[in-house]
DNA sequence: CCGTATCCTCTCCGATACTG
DNA sequence: CAGTATCGGAGAGGATACGG
């Protein structure tokens, strides 16, 4: 039996080749809260593009972390969702939340003693 | 007072911003067993070259995750070290570690079952 | 040993136009 | 609405050479 550092490959890059990028982190915040249409994604990530938004959740969808489910009316809907290895994930976004947030508290204070 | 999901900057995007990037993560991995000069991190990490290595770290720096320092010998001896703020990070990589871990395992048990 | 400087390549990504 | 297709600029990153 491997001990965790002997594992033949490191979790932490495993990790990180699924979600160590940027936009794939925000998406994952945003379908934490539940199904989400394209739309939605779009408007709530700052600053990404259609393309970029697109190319991501085809990876996720790839990767098994994200559902994608069309529905065929007019207009066109889509809902993304976590699937269930994606939800699984939410341990490592909540304590990103919790770090972040107490890293923002702090810089909030530092910023009121220079003032 | 603000709530969590009231606070000015998402806790996401400012975690993000610090660790959400590959190579960053892996470089915190090696620095979380304790300090490690340049060359030891550069055989460690597979795939990084010289200037990104050097590039990442100057950021951390920035940043404040990272601690720097030099001895004046002959040949150069460089250590890198988590500082106190990088060192908050850990519970982060260690939910990584976690999660990548059982992934792995999923999946060495799933070959199995294809063999 | 631990870098920096330069060049060059290659990928990412924004902008735009167009479809079911 | 939710994409795909295409083009072109900007920047990331490899290879190499050189410096403290």
């Amino acid at each position: 039996m491997l001990t965790k550092d002997e594992l033949p490959f490191c979790p932490v890059a495993t990790t990180v080749d699924l979600i160590g990028n940027k936009w794939t982190l925000l998406i994952m915040r945003e379908l934490l809260t539940g199904t989400k249409r394209f739309s939605e994604l779009h408007k709530a990530i700052v600053g990404i593009s259609q393309k970029v938004l697109t190319q991501n959740l085809r990876k996720m969808e790839e990767d098994g972390i994200v559902t994608r489910e069309v529905f065929a009316e007019v207009p066109p809907k889509v809902e993304y969702s976590l699937s269930e290895l994606g939800d699984s994930l939410r341990p490592i976004i909540d304590s990103m939340i919790t770090w972040g947030t107490d890293y923002i508290q702090q810089h909030l204070q530092a910023e009121q003693q220079d003032s």
